[in-house]
DNA sequence: CACTCAATAT
DNA sequence: AATATTGAGT
Protein backbone atom coordinates (compact mmCIF):
# COMPACT_ATOMS: atom_id res chain seq x y z
CA UNK A 1 0.00 0.00 0.00
CA UNK A 2 2.97 2.29 0.32
CA UNK A 3 4.74 1.74 -2.58
CA UNK A 4 2.38 2.34 -4.59
CA UNK A 5 1.04 5.85 -4.03
CA UNK A 6 4.47 6.65 -3.79
CA UNK A 7 5.15 7.77 -7.01
CA UNK A 8 4.85 11.66 -6.26
CA UNK A 9 8.01 12.32 -4.48
CA UNK A 10 9.66 10.50 -6.68
CA UNK A 11 8.82 13.55 -9.07
CA UNK A 12 9.90 15.70 -6.86
CA UNK A 13 13.25 14.27 -6.51
CA UNK A 14 13.71 15.26 -9.99
CA UNK A 15 15.22 19.12 -8.71
CA UNK A 16 18.44 17.07 -8.66
CA UNK A 17 21.66 19.81 -7.27
CA UNK A 18 21.09 23.19 -7.32
CA UNK A 19 23.30 24.98 -9.86
CA UNK A 20 27.02 26.07 -7.93
CA UNK A 21 25.69 29.60 -8.20
CA UNK A 22 23.13 28.84 -5.86
CA UNK A 23 24.57 26.40 -3.40
CA UNK A 24 26.38 28.70 -2.05
CA UNK A 25 23.93 30.21 0.44
CA UNK A 26 24.16 26.70 2.04
CA UNK A 27 26.78 28.41 4.52
CA UNK A 28 25.73 28.90 7.99
CA UNK A 29 27.33 29.80 10.69
CA UNK A 30 27.29 28.96 14.20
CA UNK A 31 26.40 31.16 16.71
CA UNK A 32 27.67 30.25 19.80
CA UNK A 33 25.23 31.18 22.48
CA UNK A 34 27.65 33.89 23.39
CA UNK A 35 27.89 35.34 20.47
CA UNK A 36 24.07 35.83 19.97
CA UNK A 37 23.77 37.26 23.49
CA UNK A 38 26.86 39.34 23.18
CA UNK A 39 25.10 40.82 20.00
CA UNK A 40 21.73 42.15 21.27
CA UNK A 41 18.90 39.61 20.60
CA UNK A 42 16.86 40.90 23.47
CA UNK A 43 19.70 43.04 24.75
CA UNK A 44 20.42 46.64 24.92
CA UNK A 45 19.50 49.30 22.41
CA UNK A 46 22.47 50.55 21.25
CA UNK A 47 23.89 46.95 21.36
CA UNK A 48 24.86 45.16 18.14
CA UNK A 49 26.15 48.30 16.31
CA UNK A 50 29.33 46.82 14.91
CA UNK A 51 27.76 43.22 14.09
CA UNK A 52 25.28 41.71 12.04
CA UNK A 53 21.62 41.61 13.41
CA UNK A 54 20.73 38.19 13.67
CA UNK A 55 17.19 38.74 12.06
CA UNK A 56 18.67 41.60 9.84
CA UNK A 57 20.03 39.44 7.61
CA UNK A 58 18.53 38.47 3.91
CA UNK A 59 18.90 35.63 1.80
CA UNK A 60 20.03 36.23 -1.30
CA UNK A 61 17.17 34.51 -2.92
CA UNK A 62 14.41 35.99 -5.23
CA UNK A 63 11.79 35.20 -2.96
CA UNK A 64 9.31 37.58 -4.36
CA UNK A 65 8.43 38.56 -1.15
CA UNK A 66 10.95 37.47 1.72
CA UNK A 67 9.03 37.63 5.15
CA UNK A 68 10.72 40.26 7.33
CA UNK A 69 10.73 37.94 9.81
CA UNK A 70 7.30 37.05 10.77
CA UNK A 71 8.35 36.24 14.60
CA UNK A 72 6.25 33.98 15.92
CA UNK A 73 7.14 34.15 19.49
CA UNK A 74 6.20 31.25 21.43
CA UNK A 75 4.10 32.44 24.12
CA UNK A 76 6.04 30.17 26.67
CA UNK A 77 4.41 26.74 27.87
CA UNK A 78 0.73 27.32 26.34
CA UNK A 79 0.31 27.51 22.85
CA UNK A 80 -2.30 25.56 20.63
CA UNK A 81 -1.65 25.82 17.29
CA UNK A 82 -1.58 29.18 16.56
CA UNK A 83 -1.55 29.71 12.84
CA UNK A 84 -1.43 26.91 10.92
CA UNK A 85 2.76 27.05 10.21
CA UNK A 86 1.30 26.81 6.26
CA UNK A 87 4.47 28.83 5.78
CA UNK A 88 6.96 26.89 5.76
CA UNK A 89 9.18 29.69 3.89
CA UNK A 90 12.98 29.58 4.72
CA UNK A 91 12.43 31.94 7.25
CA UNK A 92 10.34 30.79 9.83
CA UNK A 93 13.59 32.17 12.09
CA UNK A 94 12.21 31.79 15.53
CA UNK A 95 14.25 32.88 18.48
CA UNK A 96 14.13 31.62 21.64
CA UNK A 97 16.33 33.14 23.65
CA UNK A 98 16.21 31.74 26.75
CA UNK A 99 19.43 33.71 27.53
CA UNK A 100 20.95 31.62 30.27
CA UNK A 101 24.65 31.47 29.48
CA UNK A 102 25.57 32.72 32.82
CA UNK A 103 28.96 32.27 32.10
CA UNK A 104 31.27 34.74 30.71
CA UNK A 105 29.04 37.35 32.14
CA UNK A 106 29.94 39.10 28.66
CA UNK A 107 33.05 40.21 28.10
CA UNK A 108 33.60 42.05 31.29
CA UNK A 109 34.66 38.96 32.79
CA UNK A 110 38.29 39.32 30.95
CA UNK A 111 37.06 37.48 28.37
CA UNK A 112 37.57 33.46 29.19
CA UNK A 113 37.38 31.63 26.15
CA UNK A 114 33.43 30.53 26.27
CA UNK A 115 34.02 28.88 22.35
CA UNK A 116 35.78 25.58 23.68
CA UNK A 117 33.78 23.93 26.17
CA UNK A 118 30.74 25.11 25.28
CA UNK A 119 28.16 22.74 23.38
CA UNK A 120 26.79 23.49 20.19
CA UNK A 121 23.10 23.54 19.58
CA UNK A 122 21.35 20.43 18.35
CA UNK A 123 21.63 20.61 14.52
CA UNK A 124 18.65 20.23 12.74
CA UNK A 125 17.86 18.47 9.93
CA UNK A 126 15.90 19.80 7.32
CA UNK A 127 15.13 18.30 4.28
CA UNK A 128 16.90 20.71 2.54
CA UNK A 129 20.21 19.66 4.25
CA UNK A 130 18.96 15.96 4.23
CA UNK A 131 19.12 16.51 0.59
CA UNK A 132 22.78 17.34 0.55
CA UNK A 133 24.05 14.94 2.76
CA UNK A 134 21.88 11.80 0.20
CA UNK A 135 23.19 13.70 -2.59
CA UNK A 136 26.90 13.38 -1.57
CA UNK A 137 26.12 9.91 -0.51
CA UNK A 138 25.19 9.33 -3.40
CA UNK A 139 27.84 10.91 -5.37
CA UNK A 140 30.68 9.40 -3.34
CA UNK A 141 29.58 5.98 -3.36
CA UNK A 142 28.07 4.01 -0.71
CA UNK A 143 31.65 3.33 0.18
CA UNK A 144 33.58 6.00 0.36
CA UNK A 145 30.93 7.93 1.89
CA UNK A 146 32.15 8.00 5.22
CA UNK A 147 31.59 10.82 7.71
CA UNK A 148 34.84 12.85 6.98
CA UNK A 149 34.36 12.88 3.23
CA UNK A 150 30.40 13.59 3.15
CA UNK A 151 31.16 16.60 5.43
CA UNK A 152 33.84 17.73 3.39
CA UNK A 153 31.16 17.69 0.37
CA UNK A 154 28.52 19.03 1.68
CA UNK A 155 30.84 21.89 2.20
CA UNK A 156 28.29 23.39 5.01
CA UNK A 157 29.50 25.35 7.47
CA UNK A 158 29.44 24.63 11.08
CA UNK A 159 28.90 20.74 9.93
CA UNK A 160 30.69 18.61 11.93
CA UNK A 161 31.78 15.00 11.55
CA UNK A 162 29.97 13.80 14.37
CA UNK A 163 27.13 15.19 13.14
CA UNK A 164 27.47 13.74 9.74
CA UNK A 165 28.10 10.49 11.71
CA UNK A 166 25.26 10.47 13.46
CA UNK A 167 22.93 10.81 11.06
CA UNK A 168 24.70 8.42 9.17
CA UNK A 169 24.09 5.67 10.62
CA UNK A 170 20.15 6.37 11.40
CA UNK A 171 20.65 6.72 7.80
CA UNK A 172 21.99 3.99 7.19
CA UNK A 173 19.65 1.57 9.30
CA UNK A 174 16.65 3.55 7.39
CA UNK A 175 18.46 2.21 4.21
CA UNK A 176 18.41 -1.16 5.74
CA UNK A 177 14.92 -1.67 7.10
CA UNK A 178 13.60 -0.51 3.37
CA UNK A 179 15.45 -3.69 1.55
CA UNK A 180 14.29 -5.94 3.95
CA UNK A 181 10.84 -4.64 3.69
CA UNK A 182 9.26 -5.52 0.22
CA UNK A 183 5.45 -5.58 0.07
CA UNK A 184 4.77 -7.23 3.22
CA UNK A 185 4.24 -6.16 5.93
CA UNK A 186 3.24 -3.43 7.41
CA UNK A 187 3.90 -2.61 10.51
CA UNK A 188 5.14 0.26 11.08
CA UNK A 189 7.23 0.15 14.15
CA UNK A 190 6.78 3.00 16.26
CA UNK A 191 10.32 3.29 16.75
CA UNK A 192 11.39 4.19 13.47
CA UNK A 193 7.88 5.67 12.43
CA UNK A 194 10.07 9.44 13.03
CA UNK A 195 12.96 8.57 11.41
CA UNK A 196 11.03 7.57 8.11
CA UNK A 197 9.60 11.18 8.38
CA UNK A 198 12.63 12.74 7.66
CA UNK A 199 14.35 10.42 5.02
CA UNK A 200 11.33 9.84 3.50
CA UNK A 201 11.62 13.48 2.45
CA UNK A 202 15.02 13.00 0.64
CA UNK A 203 14.92 10.63 -2.31
CA UNK A 204 17.26 7.57 -1.55
CA UNK A 205 18.79 6.33 -4.67
CA UNK A 206 17.67 3.30 -5.85
CA UNK A 207 21.16 1.99 -6.31
CA UNK A 208 21.25 2.17 -2.67
CA UNK A 209 18.54 -0.26 -1.92
CA UNK A 210 19.92 -2.81 -4.24
CA UNK A 211 24.13 -3.01 -2.97
CA UNK A 212 24.62 -5.33 -6.11
CA UNK A 213 22.54 -4.41 -9.38
CA UNK A 214 23.96 -2.47 -12.32
CA UNK A 215 21.64 -4.00 -14.64
CA UNK A 216 18.25 -2.62 -12.98
CA UNK A 217 17.40 0.55 -15.57
CA UNK A 218 19.21 3.25 -14.06
CA UNK A 219 16.53 6.02 -12.89
CA UNK A 220 16.85 9.33 -13.49
CA UNK A 221 18.99 11.55 -12.03
CA UNK A 222 21.89 10.40 -10.17
CA UNK A 223 24.23 11.21 -12.69
CA UNK A 224 24.66 14.85 -13.95
CA UNK A 225 25.68 15.92 -10.56
CA UNK A 226 29.12 16.40 -11.38
CA UNK A 227 28.88 19.98 -9.65
CA UNK A 228 28.36 18.31 -6.42
CA UNK A 229 31.38 16.24 -7.17
CA UNK A 230 33.65 19.28 -8.68
CA UNK A 231 32.72 21.13 -5.54
CA UNK A 232 33.57 18.31 -3.74
CA UNK A 233 37.27 17.94 -5.03
CA UNK A 234 37.75 21.52 -4.87
CA UNK A 235 36.61 21.51 -1.15
CA UNK A 236 38.44 18.54 -0.57
CA UNK A 237 41.70 19.83 -2.05
CA UNK A 238 41.32 23.18 -1.11
CA UNK A 239 40.60 23.60 2.67
CA UNK A 240 40.41 26.89 2.62
CA UNK A 241 36.91 26.46 3.35
CA UNK A 242 36.28 27.38 6.79
CA UNK A 243 34.12 25.07 8.67
CA UNK A 244 33.59 25.15 12.14
CA UNK A 245 33.15 28.29 12.98
CA UNK A 246 31.62 27.65 16.19
CA UNK A 247 33.67 29.76 17.61
CA UNK A 248 33.41 32.98 18.81
CA UNK A 249 36.59 34.01 16.19
CA UNK A 250 34.63 36.22 13.70
CA UNK A 251 35.76 35.72 10.18
CA UNK A 252 37.55 38.02 9.15
CA UNK A 253 35.12 38.95 6.63
CA UNK A 254 32.87 39.44 8.92
CA UNK A 255 30.69 38.13 7.29
CA UNK A 256 28.88 35.23 8.69
CA UNK A 257 25.49 34.46 8.42
CA UNK A 258 22.95 34.21 11.09
CA UNK A 259 21.93 30.83 11.84
CA UNK A 260 18.29 30.04 12.50
CA UNK A 261 17.36 29.62 15.16
CA UNK A 262 14.61 27.50 16.09
CA UNK A 263 12.98 27.41 19.38
CA UNK A 264 10.98 24.36 19.53
CA UNK A 265 8.24 24.27 17.80
CA UNK A 266 7.69 25.06 14.10
CA UNK A 267 9.73 22.17 12.75
CA UNK A 268 9.90 21.80 9.40
CA UNK A 269 6.43 21.14 7.66
CA UNK A 270 6.96 18.01 5.30
CA UNK A 271 4.67 18.27 2.36
CA UNK A 272 5.40 14.94 1.16
CA UNK A 273 2.80 12.03 2.11
CA UNK A 274 4.92 9.83 1.06
CA UNK A 275 4.54 8.05 4.99
CA UNK A 276 1.01 8.58 6.56
CA UNK A 277 -1.43 9.02 3.64
CA UNK A 278 -4.50 10.49 4.94
CA UNK A 279 -4.77 14.01 4.37
CA UNK A 280 -4.59 16.07 1.57
CA UNK A 281 -1.62 18.14 1.26
CA UNK A 282 -3.43 20.75 0.63
CA UNK A 283 -3.04 23.31 2.72
CA UNK A 284 -4.49 21.38 5.88
CA UNK A 285 -3.46 23.15 8.52
CA UNK A 286 -1.20 20.90 10.47
CA UNK A 287 -2.21 21.12 13.53
CA UNK A 288 -1.87 18.33 16.07
CA UNK A 289 0.83 15.87 16.33
CA UNK A 290 2.15 19.00 18.29
CA UNK A 291 1.70 18.59 21.83
CA UNK A 292 4.82 20.30 23.19
CA UNK A 293 5.81 19.23 26.22
CA UNK A 294 8.25 21.26 28.14
CA UNK A 295 10.96 21.50 26.54
CA UNK A 296 11.22 25.03 26.87
CA UNK A 297 15.09 26.05 26.87
CA UNK A 298 15.98 23.83 24.18
CA UNK A 299 18.01 25.86 21.49
CA UNK A 300 18.58 24.50 18.52
CA UNK A 301 20.37 25.37 14.95
CA UNK A 302 19.42 25.05 11.95
CA UNK A 303 21.16 24.96 8.76
CA UNK A 304 19.90 26.80 5.74
CA UNK A 305 17.50 26.00 3.54
CA UNK A 306 19.30 25.89 0.06
CA UNK A 307 16.41 26.86 -1.19
CA UNK A 308 16.32 23.77 -3.82
CA UNK A 309 14.03 21.75 -2.91
C1' DC B 1 43.20 7.99 13.79
C1' DA B 2 39.00 7.23 11.39
C1' DC B 3 35.00 4.11 10.67
C1' DT B 4 30.85 1.37 12.18
C1' DC B 5 27.58 -0.03 15.34
C1' DA B 6 24.82 -0.55 19.53
C1' DA B 7 23.48 1.46 23.55
C1' DT B 8 22.61 5.25 26.06
C1' DA B 9 21.96 10.10 27.30
C1' DT B 10 19.81 14.65 26.73
C1' DA C 1 11.26 12.60 19.08
C1' DA C 2 15.49 13.75 17.21
C1' DT C 3 20.32 14.16 17.97
C1' DA C 4 24.41 13.67 20.53
C1' DT C 5 27.65 11.07 23.05
C1' DT C 6 30.05 7.13 24.43
C1' DG C 7 32.29 2.72 24.13
C1' DA C 8 33.98 -1.38 21.93
C1' DG C 9 35.58 -3.56 18.11
C1' DT C 10 37.94 -3.06 13.35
Amino acid sequence: MREDDGGNWFTKWQVELPPPEELTPLTQSLITPDLALAFDIGRGPSSSNNSISVVGAKQRHLLPSPPPLPQQLSSSTRDSKTGAPAARQPGPVDFADSGDLGSGGGAGGGGDEPARTLKRPRLVWTPQLHKRFVDAVAHLGIKNAVPKTIMQLMSVDGLTRENVASHLQKYRLYLRRMQGLSGGGGGSSSADAATERLFASAPVPPHFLHPGRPSSDHFLALQHHQHLAAEAAAAAAIPQYRRQVGHFGLPPNGQFEHPLLQSRQGQIAHSMGAAMSMHNPIQSSVGESDSVKGSGGRKVLTLFPTGDD
